[in-house]
RNA sequence: GUGGCCGUAGCUCAGUCUGGUUAGAGCGCCGGGUUGUGAUCCCGGAGGCCGCGGGUUCAAAUCCCGUCGGCCACCCCA
């Protein structure tokens, strides 16, 4: 007897059990709706393209997480860790054909070679909205809306949306000739939630090495959050470039409030930076109010040379990337109840094997008629079939036997209830309907 | 990639420190409580290479090493 292969997943890789993949799927249509509500078309590129494409196109860090390796034509090849930045591969080759502005999603896998952790894993889908070729703040603005959109059709309550501009940091530490540190800078004053104020000062001044007057006046602005009027405590000295980034973020805030966005949702936070070095303007990052330790459910910014490493044509861009599989293990920690198992609302019992066919007609005229219905297989004994329905999570059970032929009727059976309700066979339909309405 | 904690039935875990009879519980699953009505109750049953491999020992779920997987921190990020 040979030995048995142990079936089993990688590390950072996951199976989905229905209960779970109709969650996922739910958010995909959820995702899916709200993007075409603005316009976004869809798109797909492939998992794997050639290295040179993808490295050296976010940080240091995605480059060592690259996915990569020799394929059978002696070809060097990775998988892509996120979707921007096929985007922009994409885009350089297409855009003649599509041209601009160019709104499109894309909702797939990335893989990143990093540690997992919750809600952190090597192969996750990202769900993707860019604008590509225009410069308008009105795509920023949209990007935030969308973001908004998207959380509130998901039935999240409490989420905020944080903003803050590249532009005006980059200017900020511009005008204190900080330019050269400016990645040491950000990324430290991006960890002031986690670590606090004084960590993030004693990091500045010991390990990035700016001086101490610098370093207290940047914590103290980074911890700046709130509407558009905090925009006046921040000093950019002369710095053209810091001066932009303020206007565009008033701008920005004043489209947010002209849509009618709640106030609150979405918010200035001179804390949030980003990692991925290629953004340039407006960032994007979506925390959950009630889970903040899981991270960014949302995040993006506005790119204005991305697609210059593959062309000559100028392809500013902005969107964002709405983390599924993290949103989901966070949705997942909030309300653990569990969800139905089954796709379809209604259950048709079956004990009596001989009058198989006629119960495949019944059910296939629920289903012309637009009602899901799933036929039990098996003439077990009813009892075992309803628990079946109910533990599934379908609505309702049909019933019909010896009796229910008979008189050409069908028992209807509200399983949440267990009450019954004996309709004639030709108004089963309209019945199903109208009890699935009210459920 | 570095460091820490963990890995026992489908699920959540007890037992591991102080090795030693047939490894337990709850939930779930299956069957029964008379022949067409579940989710409550009663009775019964199935189900475990104690993650995997090696070592120490008369004896290992229990101690040691490795490995795979999970969680957490750093880092980074969805």
């Amino acid at each position: 007897m040979a030995d048995r292969i142990q079936p089993r997943t990688l590390k950072g890789f996951r199976d989905f059990l229905p209960e779970a993949e109709l969650q996922r799927e739910a958010v995909f249509e959820t995702a899916r709706t709200v993007f075409r509500s603005y316009g976004f078309v869809p798109i797909d590129t492939p998992a794997l393209e050639y290295t040179e494409i993808l490295m050296g196109k976010g940080s240091d860090e995605t480059d060592k997480q690259l996915y990569r390796f020799t394929d059978n034509g002696g070809r060097d090849v990775a998988m892509r860790f996120d979707l921007t930045v096929p985007l922009a591969r994409y885009a350089a080759q297409h855009i003649g054909e599509l041209g601009t502005p160019f709104k499109r999603y894309h909702i797939g896998s990335v893989w990143r070679g990093e540690n997992t952790q919750r809600g952190r894993y090597r192969e996750f889908m990202q769900c993707d909205f860019d604008t590509i070729g225009t410069e308008s703040v009105v795509s920023d603005i949209e990007t935030a809306l969308v973001i908004h959109d998207l959380l509130t059709a998901l039935g999240i309550e409490r989420f905020t949306v944080r903003i803050n501009n590249r532009r005006l940091l980059n200017g900020l530490l511009e005008a204190r000739g900080l330019t050269d540190q400016a990645t040491g800078v950000l990324r430290s004053l991006d960890k002031l939630d986690k670590v606090g104020p004084d960590a993030v000062r004693s990091d500045l001044v010991a390990t990035v090495g700016i001086p101490e007057s610098d370093a207290n006046a940047l914590v103290d602005l980074a911890a700046l959050s709130g509407g558009s009027d905090i925009l006046d405590q921040v000093d950019v000295g002369d710095s053209e470039l810091g001066a932009r980034g303020i206007d565009e973020l008033r701008q920005f805030m004043a489209g947010v409030e002209a849509a009618g966005v709640e106030p609150g949702r979405i918010v200035l936070d001179m804390g949030i930076a980003r990692g991925l070095d290629y953004y340039t303007g407006t960032v994007y990052e979506t925390v959950l109010d009630d889970l903040p330790d899981i991270g960014s459910v949302c995040s993006g910014g506005r790119y204005d040379d991305l697609a210059s490493l593959y062309t000559n044509q100028r392809l500013p861009g902005v969107g964002a990337s709405l983390g599924v599989d993290r949103l989901l293990a966070a949705l997942e920690e909030l309300s653990p109840e569990s969800s139905a198992r089954t796709s379809a609302p209604v259950l048709m019992t079956l004990f009596d094997d001989s009058r198989r066919s006629e119960h495949l007609a019944v059910v296939a005229g629920l289903r012309r008629a637009g009602v899901g219905v799933e036929l039990y297989p098996e003439a077990r004994k009813l009892g075992a079939q309803l628990k079946y329905g109910d533990r599934r999570g379908h609505t309702l059970a049909v019933i019909i036997g010896d009796t229910e032929w008979d008189d050409e009727t069908a028992q209807i059976k509200v399983l949440a209830t267990g009450d019954s309700h004996v309709v004639d066979q030709d108004e089963l339909a309209d019945a199903c309907r109208r009890l699935l309405g009210d459920a």
